[in-house]
DNA sequence: AGCACGCCGACT
DNA sequence: GTCGGCGTGCTC
């Protein structure tokens, strides 16, 4: 054995990451077999626990074997060359340091599902069992289902039998020998595959051809089919090679039945084969030249241009419609010049379709759009892709795409720069596109650009503060004015009784007027946490889940409740259980109200809604934005979806319906972010000749913030933000941690958190704030309680984040918490 | 995250 | 007396 292993060299190890929230790295053994093949970066399949596998990530490979345990073999190396460069690992690393999360919480949010297939149960029908009398009832349910399709996995049978917990029934049905199992890898990614046509071998001959033509002169369709292939495939052409001929093409182009192809199949004339192809469009497209810039534009990309000579980060203080794209599409055009690549984030909920189009008309296919609405297929090529020879010059993506590999990235430029979907919440890493987009950038040696009508205060700070630069863009494109903002008081009207469900009369006119000039309308509805409820109008009763400290949302078409923590679903009781009164009114004024609303007020109208509920596939929000386009709507009503830098021409008025739910938030943000909303909203109306009109509805008219909106004063809006941020110690003068706590026991939980704050506040002092109780305090039964920490601009993060963590080490040490959960939010928003 | 192992209540 | 609930700890 000595001698064998001297021959080959020492054993060799590799060091994983796998796809689980837990601390650390496995070292496996690398087979002989593989040793050759392995490289870092690439995945592997490991097993890992008694029964699963997982496809692990290698991260470094050597040959010290651990001391302490025997290590498991790899079982198999997936990829010939890495999926992981080296820049990609140091930026995973440095986004689980900051965000306080593991390499596999960043490895499962970086990667797509479909490069990470999982082991799963299959229970497997043994056709041979013969049961030696009745079996018990649940047992033959399993069974009978199993007959008709025999290999399943656990939970498509738990489904389908509807038992809860069928493990049991699982195990007795194995001891009977009635059924095996066995752990497969599920593949997710399947390449796609085209089906072709070819003659048969024998038939690739002049003499069968022309025999062929006599035999099919009766059967019309089928000589047309071959015909058509002769001509499509170039058979008449001798010398050169075929052309591929594929199924769906020779049909189309012979007008012919699938049946007389069958036919032709049938009798051995034509062959079927598959190819492999990929999803992403191939096609060559024709490009345009860029257009020129303005004046306004032109100085606005020499001072961005300045400032990369100085700086990695800039801003691009433009106001809406003052042609932003139009100078990033001016940059892009430069990085690629100089050999980069260029990544162009946009928010997770932004529709990509309007950019897209127009950043292919100038780049063609060298863009690729990453999405989260997008297939999960799809994004696994774009992966591939980014790694081969061929890569994209240019990929448009939401959030996730900053994980994506990259070998030449020169440019970063981050759109809407402002948008809090750019910071990741539930599931960790939580992070923050924008910032961790910055950190990439400047991994790789790359420029960023941040670009947006009403910047975050954090942002703005930066630029004012010297640590980005900043250029403006204060005119907007092609002389379009800015819309005239008209305030409604809607406490008064409603006082008088003149309000029309939500509408003022003036709001209600001026879009019966845009109606009659066949122009459009949006009308916008905030609706964070503010879900639709349903509400005893006796007692004022309001249902909420068992496992969540929240009230149920109403969903009107399936009239159902619904939680939204933990998707729990719940029939609308028949009485009050509180008072036993039978009347459950509609509560809180979402989307579906007004839509109703309007239907009723203007039922000549065509009417569409996009919310959350209606833009479920990337289809269904396509669309919505399409019908408005193209005028197959009048109004439309909409969240903050409808804010998100789209461009419509014929929008003569916007209505804000009440500009008081955004400010209603215990939140240091609430402010800027209802700025940000009411900005952006009213920047979609007015067109190149006409000044747009929005109607801003308030019960407040006398707050600072609607003068604010109203003249368009970022500055006023910045400089009291920033004298209030300054004075209670929030960013960007503070940097915030919360730390969430969670257990099933409340007082547990409370003890917990209060050795937490306890030992956290012996290390940093009054910068803790907490243990509260946060206004959703119980999720899927777990108790969550929240530590608040300020930490200024100046100190060390690293420093404060490993007192956190041996923080952690302590509390986990006192054995009556260690089922307590804690995370981080770093940054939060 | 899963999954196995181990300790207390409602059944034969 | 056992079956089965879920609390606890480990996975290379």
């Amino acid at each position: 054995m000595v001698s064998f292993l001297y021959l080959c060299g020492m054993k060799k190890y590799a060091d994983v990451i796998v796809p689980l929230p837990i601390a650390g790295q496995y070292t496996y053994s690398i087979p002989q077999t593989a040793e050759d093949k392995i490289q870092t970066g690439c995945r592997v399949i490991v097993p890992f626990g008694k029964k699963k596998f997982y496809t692990a990530i290698v991260t470094r490979i050597h040959e010290t074997p651990p001391e302490t345990y025997e290590t498991k073999d790899i079982a198999e190396v997936l990829d010939e060359h890495p999926v992981l460069l080296k820049q990609q690992y140091r930026f995973w690393q440095w986004v689980a340091e900051y965000y306080l999360c593991t390499l596999g919480d960043v490895y499962k949010a970086a990667l797509p599902s479909g490069m990470k297939l999982e082991s799963e149960t299959l229970i497997e029908y043994n056709p041979d069992f013969e049961a030696a009398g009745p079996l018990p009832e649940k047992e033959q349910r399993v069974l009978n289902l199993l007959s008709a399709d025999t290999e399943q996995c656990v939970t498509q049978l738990e489904k389908g039998s509807g038992i809860r917990n069928l493990l049991p029934v699982i195990q007795s049905l194995l001891e009977k020998g009635a059924v095996f199992v066995k752990e497969e890898l599920k593949r997710t990614y399947r390449p796609r595959t085209e089906t072709r046509i070819r003659l048969a071998e024998t038939m690739r001959n002049e003499r069968s051809l022309h025999f062929l033509f006599d035999t099919l002169s009766r059967a019309p369709k089928q000589l047309a089919l071959l015909m058509k292939y002769i001509e499509l495939s170039g058979w008449a052409r001798p010398g050169d090679s075929l052309k591929e001929v594929t199924r769906n093409a020779l049909l189309e182009a012979a007008g012919a039945s699938a049946n007389a192809l069958n036919e032709l199949i049938r009798k051995k004339i034509f062959e079927t084969y598959h190819q492999e192809i990929g999803r992403l469009t191939k096609k060559d497209m024709d490009t345009a030249e860029l257009n020129p810039l303005s004046i306004a534009q032109q100085q606005a990309y020499r001072e961005i241009a300045d400032c990369f000579r100085t700086k990695n980060v800039c801003l691009l203080h433009g106001v809406t419609a003052s042609g932003k794209t139009e100078i990033y599409i001016h940059l892009i055009n430069e990085a690629l010049k100089a050999g980069k690549q260029v990544l162009y984030l946009l928010p997770e909920i932004a529709l990509t379709a309007q950019i897209t189009e127009r950043l292919r008309r100038f780049f063609g296919n060298r863009l690729g759009v990453y999405h989260s609405k997008y297939p999960d297929a799809e994004r696994v090529e774009i992966w591939k892709k980014q790694l081969s020879e061929h890569d994209y010059d240019i990929v448009l993506g939401v959030r996730s795409s900053i994980f994506l590999p990259f070998r030449r990235l020169g440019l970063v430029i981050v759109d809407e720069e402002h948008e809090n979907t750019y910071k990741q919440q539930d599931p960790a890493p939580r992070y923050h596109a924008r910032n961790a987009a910055i950190m990439l950038a400047s991994m790789y040696g790359a420029k960023t650009l941040l670009g947006t009508a009403t910047p975050s205060i954090e942002t703005y700070y930066n630029a004012t503060h010297g640590k980005y630069g900043l250029a403006r863009l204060t005119e907007r494109h092609q002389k379009i004015q800015l819309p005239h903002i008209e305030l409604v008081d809607i406490k008064e009207l409603a006082r008088k009784k003149r309000m029309i469900a939500q509408f003022s009369p003036l709001l209600v006119e001026k879009i019966r007027e845009a109606l009659k000039n066949k122009e459009q309308v949006i009308l916008f509805q905030n609706r964070r946490g503010f879900a639709p409820m349903i509400e005893c109008r006796t007692c004022g009763w309001v249902p909420r889940c068992k496992n969540c400290d929240v009230s149920l949302t109403y969903h009107k078409s399936l009239n159902q409740l619904t939680c939204h923590y933990c998707g729990y679903t719940y029939q609308i009781p028949k009485a009050c259980p509180a008072c036993g009164e039978t009347e459950l009114v509609n509560r809180g004024f979402g989307t579906e109200k007004i839509e109703d609303d309007v239907k009723a007020l203007f039922p000549e109208a065509r009417v569409a809604r996009m919310d959350l509920d209606t833009t479920r596939t990337r289809t269904a929000y396509e669309k919505i934005i399409a019908d408005f386009e193209n005028g197959r709507t009048d109004i439309l009503i909409g969240t903050q979806m409808v804010s998100k830098g789209l461009d419509f021409d014929h929008v003569s008025v916007v209505g804000i319906l009440n500009a008081d739910s955004m400010l209603n938030y215990p939140d240091f943000r609430s402010y800027e972010r209802a700025f940000q909303l009411m900005a952006q909203v009213a920047g979609r109306a007015g067109r190149k000749n006409r000044q747009g009109l929005v109607i801003l509805q308030t019960k407040s008219p006398d707050l600072p913030l609607i003068h604010e909106v109203m003249s368009n004063d970022y500055e006023r809006l910045y400089k009291e933000q920033v004298e209030e941020r300054s004075m209670f110690k929030y960013p960007p003068f503070y940097r915030l941690i919360y730390v969430y706590l969670k257990h099933r026991k409340e007082d547990i939980l409370s003890q917990a958190a209060d050795t937490a704050a306890l030992l956290l506040h012996q290390g940093l002092g009054d910068r803790i704030l907490g243990p509260d109780k946060p206004p959703v305090s119980r999720i899927q039964t777990l108790f969550i309680k929240k530590i608040v920490i300020k930490i200024e601009q100046t100190a060390s993060v690293k420093k404060v984040q490993a007192y956190l963590m041996q923080v952690q080490r302590a509390v986990m040490e006192d054995e009556r918490f260690r089922s307590v959960l804690i995370y981080y939010d770093v940054d939060p928003m």
